[in-house]
DNA sequence: TGCGATTTGTTACGATTTGTAAACGCCGTC
DNA sequence: GACGGCGTTTACAAATCGTAACAAATCGCA
């Protein structure tokens, strides 16, 4: 939950469930900012904070369960950049991490309320899509798509980026969930594949999000 | 021949011969992001690596000559931002140095938005293009090969080079798929060959794209 | 909790695109 | 003018993509 509200703000998210797959996504790209439960199964939150601050100062924001468990964190001096007792409001952890962010020099991304292009009006927020002006009913899924796209226009997208931004999980090589998504979300909003406005198809590559976004 | 091809792209390229010149190159000036060959005379790519590293977070991609070698130098955990292995096409190598620039911030060439010719507008970011005014439905292996002329208008290309720029593979020598694409994308284009106004055959030695760049 | 409705994933097959081979044509030399 | 090399095009085979149909998973609701 706390991941798709994330992405609605346009953060790019990625849910690791322990430490384990956490190094290995820190090995494989570049992360601007670690959100990092304190409990946690296998090695906990504490130690891996402080196995993070040992190798880099990446910007890590702690959360924790109950508010007194904050003291005591925050008595240990780990050297993580905020702390946020649960639970929270997305606006709080937002605003948290936009002032780190801000502080560590990295740019985080503007929140726009809406997002147009031809004659489509996307709030991300609301996970509301207008066609024409008529509510146009994407179910989740498509919707996840079509923001993915909508945070990288004009970059080529392949199947494994859509799957990763989309759904948050890795695909197998043969795997053709994407194409069909595509095609669901192309007939809904009456992107003709065969001479695409929207979506184009790059041939052994993925797909582009093509058309010009305005506001 | 790497250099050169980066020089194509847009990147300003010093090719060094051992670390004790990029040492002094990296005193003199600065510099955006460090390619480090593995094998080196003299001072390994991996010590140089891990020197670098040890000074600076300047990003490094490393290239090694054999695949395996990728999982050795990975498993040192040397801190290069990324790997790749020998041999590789030209756009994997942009790909992945964009990429890495990208993430670290620093300022990527950008192509231009849209290139201008005769009567037709490329669009290269949304993969469109328009001929007088109409949208010219191009398959992406097609726009592939156009962009590959576009990027390097009034150069005499080999069909290896094509070939390269277009797919990132390797063309044997008695290849003729890019003769076919040529002949396809003339044909769209409405270029004819026996008198072609956009792309020249140079016999012999292969194609120029000869039209005038708006931009 | 259980049932029908909705959404999502999988598979299969037709459509499109691309690669390969071969026929054809152009242009030079002898 | 025949021949040979090279470029162009056509024809077809292989790879990839689009999507319909169905199965599985999830959701809404009693």
């Amino acid at each position: 939950m706390t991941r798709d509200r994330l992405n609605d703000q346009g953060f790019d998210v990625h849910l690791m469930t322990d430490g384990v797959s956490l190094d290995a996504l820190l090995a494989r790209q570049h992360v601007d900012l670690v959100v990092l439960d304190l409990m946690l199964p296998g090695e906990d939150g504490l130690s891996i904070c402080r196995r993070l601050r040992a190798q880099s100062d990446i910007p890590i924001l702690m959360l924790t369960a109950r508010t007194e468990e904050i003291d005591r964190v925050v008595g240990l001096e780990l050297g993580a950049d905020d702390y946020l007792g649960k639970p929270f409001g997305t606006r709080e952890l937002v605003a948290r991490i936009r002032a780190i962010l801000r502080r560590s020099g990295a740019p985080a991304p503007h929140s726009a309320e809406t997002l147009r292009f031809a004659n489509v009006e996307v709030d991300l927020a609301r996970h509301s899509v207008r066609l024409a002006g008529e509510e146009l009913p994407l179910t989740s899924g498509e919707f996840a798509l079509l923001r993915a796209f909508l945070t990288h226009p004009g970059r080529v997208l392949s199947r494994d980026q859509l799957m990763d931004f989309a759904q948050g999980r890795q695909s197998d090589h043969f795997d053709r969930t994407i194409d069909v998504q595509i095609s669901r979300l192309r007939s809904k909003l009456g992107d003709d594949p065969r001479k695409p406005q929207f979506i184009k198809t790059i041939r052994n590559a993925g797909y582009v999000f093509a058309a010009e976004l305005k506001s």
